[in-house]
DNA sequence: GCGAACTAGTTTGATATCAAACTATAACCT
DNA sequence: AGGTTATAGTTTGATATCAAACTAGTTCGC
């Protein structure tokens, strides 16, 4: 949870929102950076603890996905995909190994690069992990409403590729 | 910069953000929040390269802007306000009020309580970190388009509140 | 009034992240 | 072949953040 709840000038929804009641958010309440900001971190808080139920950090999740999505694929790659700096990575990569959740192999013909795939035990956490994320999108849908998400993903797509 | 531009799998924009050319990113490709994520983080990335041209943390904006507006706001109303922890806070405030763009005063009916206050040089930063900041904006419309930034703010905002 | 419960802010410890420097391998070029 | 350049991954150092424990000051209930 974030914060405890003050008397003056917020106070919290059920959840961990903060709700202003009496701040004056100034050019803020219009920019889509903050708000961005605001959606992306309650989204992530919310999917945490889901996936905290299961034992798993949340970041987790897009890791074995792609791990899965792409057997075999080198941590570089991986990175890439997964908009994480490389060196990120490695501690990542090293608790799926040591947790038997991910095999890791030298490349024969190029022996500075791993291959990662996922192990019986690593699909298996998948799985769960996915019901897990289905729900949480579910959550999502309902709020964005089903004419819109088709667009509103576009769009975030779109900012990921293009801002500069 | 993030991640060398690596050979397989992926390769980068001119800016930074990551560009699929060969990756499976299965049911992620359509999750609101892997897509809000990387939306999130390549507006920040975008937005801090412009505010570290002047020398100031893209956090610090938020904070100036709302502690301009609202004039003796306390430490806690502005970290529910910024959606960040209350101890995330205390370096921040710090450093504002070391290098002067802040002044910090404690309240006389209540000693535990601070009130924050722009500064002169305060406000003359936060002038030049808005100019910078509207200029974020107008990348952000230009990819969203005038159309569709009012409901997708909106969007934004529901999701915050209403997450669980 | 005085102890219990509460509140504002700080400290401490843990985590995630990036960026730059580094190691080892590989590819390239003459 | 041998030296130069590039790549995969790790290490290291810095930053931002949260959460829980803590300190100092306030309010409430009796």
């Amino acid at each position: 949870m974030r914060g405890s709840n003050g008397t003056r000038g917020a106070r919290r929804g059920r959840n961990g929102e903060t709700v202003a009641e009496s701040i004056n958010f100034g050019p803020l309440a219009h920019w889509i950076g903050f708000n961005l900001r605001m959606a992306q971190e309650s989204a992530f808080q919310a999917f945490s603890r889901r996936s905290q139920e299961i034992g798993e950090g949340p970041g987790r999740f897009a890791t074995l996905t792609l791990i899965g999505r792409n057997p075999g694929i080198s941590q570089t790659a991986l990175s890439l995909a997964a908009g994480r700096d490389k060196s990120s990575l490695t501690p990542v990569v090293e608790d799926l190994v040591r947790r038997g959740l991910v095999a890791r192999k030298r490349m024969r013909d190029d022996r500075r690069t791993y291959r990662l795939n996922l192990t019986a035990a690593g699909k298996k956490t998948l799985t769960q992990l996915t019901r897990c994320a289905r729900r949480h999108e579910r959550n999502l849908d309902a709020i964005i409403g089903r004419r819109d998400r088709k667009r509103f993903i576009q769009i975030l797509k779109r900012i990921a590729a293009e801002i500069e």
